[in-house]
RNA sequence: UGUCCCAUGGUGUAAUGGUAGCACAUCUGAUUUUGGUUCAGCUUGCCUAGGUUCGAAUCCUGGUGGGACAACCA
């Protein structure tokens, strides 16, 4: 079940989409009946920008108990594959949707075919023997109509044969195309006489070679919808100028099916989502993993749902987002902050909370025996009590963050610096006496003295101290391998790039790998893709490819950092 | 010199003819053994000009601004 958020009446406003649909409802359209469909081209993997139109395309099926199925739009064999046939069923599923049938657009060949014969034996379709480019050029501009093929009025029966021929593979690609026959000076330039079937030799990922002429999207996707019974085909925006030919093809159609009665498919359109600073053109992605700027698609920078998955996000995360994000007509560029903000509202309450050290510099407490161990109780989750507790070794020696100390500190800096006291997080409060420098300068111990009678639970422990720093036991700790994600993909938003690559502009800091961090004994049992809230730092996950040997986390997404923001103004 | 779509704080989104609200972001304060969380609060908005109406973010018209459309991609 999908949480939505409700507000104070207890019911939430309903998008544009739903209310289309509850008008259709209400006027008994299509005997009451709500189909949908989820129609990726399983050219790539699915993005969060699918996983919106996944939620809509599902949501919709599920609050009118209907059904949603998945068509792969599998029209054009070059580019597809059954790589993507199976990671998008995985990503789907990792979503938390379950698809009423799997519907592949290329087992509608031939429905298709009989409907591009009719359309020729009506005089509504031709074969234009053009190259593309004269046919691009007679198609006008938006603003100056187009002039009619040479061909236009070819006669039906050489239409025919000579359709059947393209098929059979006598003629080469680009030789020769299909096109409906509609209106070379309409104001809509998808009907001046859209290609409707082209000759494609490559074999395809499911038909194999028994097909030489495939269907173009525009022919294939509405009689799609119709052949599965589809009543609200959600789209993105772009296709709203197709919308009128969509509805053209549906009319044809069903000219010969009077047994269809009344039902008919509707598109409507919604905006897409952009992200700030996100990479999220299908073609870019593609790019970046064959060009190897990335490691595959799953590669946990990516904006991909399987890379985000790597990353630690959880389905429930991703779907709060969608809901707060909406649907509109507005073409709009979300922030990213809203997305991390979803993330980190939903780890909080189910990351359990464990001792790191990024860039560890050693803690020295001087008046603490040598050899002594004590176990000190860790809360896991403060937000949920039943989450439980864990001990963690504490010894003379420990290392804390190099950014922790600072020998001559600003007035807001809480955290260790020569004669202040500051907190070890779950143990004592320790007062800095020093530290050691080596020859450069560069700070290698600090000491400290402890205060006995400050330990977590006593009553001297209650002193206020303004800071709290994390530890890790340098005899008791394990060494691990830390990713680091920038949160910026790029340096600037998608759209603002202009013509230059956008490879150019890939933060170099992206991925920031730390090695040597210092990580508590309990991460050692860590399975892969468990969230952990790294105390003070952020949310990270055990990357897939850990061993036992070698420890790798991924940054999820940082934590909000208001010292940061300090030390920035000062 | 076209057709279609869109326009509410910095960002996104509600209000569908009757008090412009919510979230994120920002800032301030309180609590806190995470500079996290939580809580309280501040600041910021109906693109513009007319019209209809007792009353317009909402309906109409004209501007302005943005987007989509000229792939044998989807």
């Amino acid at each position: 079940m999908i949480e939505t958020n409700n507000n104070e009446e207890g019911k939430k406003s309903l998008n544009f989409i739903e209310v289309i649909v509850e008008k259709d409802l209400a006027e008994g359209k299509n005997n009451n009946q709500i189909q949908t469909r989820f129609p990726p081209e399983p050219n790539g993997y699915l993005h969060i920008g699918h996983a919106k139109a996944i939620c809509i395309d599902f949501g919709i099926a599920q609050k009118y108990n209907g059904i949603c199925n998945l068509r792969f739009d599998d029209t054009n064999p070059v580019k597809e594959d059954v790589e993507y046939v199976d990671s998008i069923m995985e990503d789907i599923q990792w979503l938390g949707y379950k698809w009423g049938n799997v519907y592949y657009a290329s087992d509608y060949f031939p429905q298709l075919w009989e409907f591009a014969l009719q359309l020729i034996r009506e005089g509504k379709a031709y074969i234009d023997e053009q190259s593309s480019e004269e046919i691009a050029k007679q198609k006008g501009t938006p603003t100056q109509p187009g002039l009619d093929s040479p061909y236009r009025n070819r006669p039906i029966e050489e239409n025919l044969d000579l359709f059947e021929r393209m098929n059979k593979g006598e003629f080469e690609e680009g030789r020769m195309v299909l096109r409906a026959k509609i209106d070379m000076a309409s104001s809509n330039m998808h009907f001046r006489d859209p290609i409707i079937y082209r000759i494609i030799k490559h074999p395809h990922h499911r038909t194999g070679t028994a097909w030489k002429a495939y269907p173009m999207y525009d022919f294939a996707h509405g009689e799609s919808d119709y052949f599965e019974g589809v009543t609200h085909s959600i789209c993105t925006l772009e296709f709203e100028v197709h919308r009128p030919l969509y509805d053209w093809f549906i009319d044809q159609l069903k000219i010969n099916k009077p047994e269809d009665g009344s039902y008919r498919p509707r598109q409507i359109e919604f905006n897409r989502l952009n992200l700030t600073y996100t990479v999220m053109s299908k073609r870019k992605l593609l790019q970046l993993v064959q060009e190897k700027l990335v490691n595959g698609w799953d590669d946990p920078r990516m904006p991909t749902i399987c890379g985000y998955r790597r990353r630690g996000y959880t389905p429930s995360s991703i779907h709060n987002f969608i809901d707060k994000i909406g649907y509109t007509k507005y073409d709009g560029i979300i922030d990213v902050a809203l997305l991390e903000h979803a993330v980190r509202e939903d780890l909080n309450m189910k990351a359990k909370r464990v001792s790191a050290v990024l860039d560890p510099v050693k803690l020295i407490l001087t008046n603490y025996p040598e050899g002594k161990v004590e176990m000190m109780e860790a809360v896991n989750n403060p937000e949920d009590e039943s989450m439980g507790n864990h001990d963690i070794a504490f010894t003379r020696e420990l290392y804390i963050e190099r950014e922790d100390f600072m020998e001559d500190a600003p007035k807001k800096f809480f955290r260790m610096t020569p004669g202040q006291e500051v907190r070890l997080k779950n143990a004592y409060i320790i007062k800095c006496t020093g530290c050691k420098k080596d020859n450069e300068g560069n700070i290698t111990e600090i000491y400290a003295e402890y205060d006995p009678e400050t330990r977590s639970g006593m009553p001297e422990s209650n002193r206020k101290v303004k800071g709290t720093l994390h530890w890790v036991s340098v005899e008791h700790s394990i060494t691990a391998e830390v990713r680091l994600y920038d949160r910026l993909f790029m340096t600037e938003n998608p759209g603002d790039e202009k013509e230059k690559d956008f490879r150019e502009l890939l933060n170099p800091d992206s991925l920031r790998v730390l090695t040597g961090c210092r990580l508590e004994m309990e991460l050692k049992n860590a399975k892969p893709y468990d969230n952990f809230q790294f105390q003070r730092i952020g949310y990270f996950n055990i990357d897939p490819d850990s061993t036992a040997d070698k420890l790798i986390f991924n940054r999820t997404v940082p934590l909000k950092d208001s010292w940061s923001k300090i030390k920035d103004k000062e």
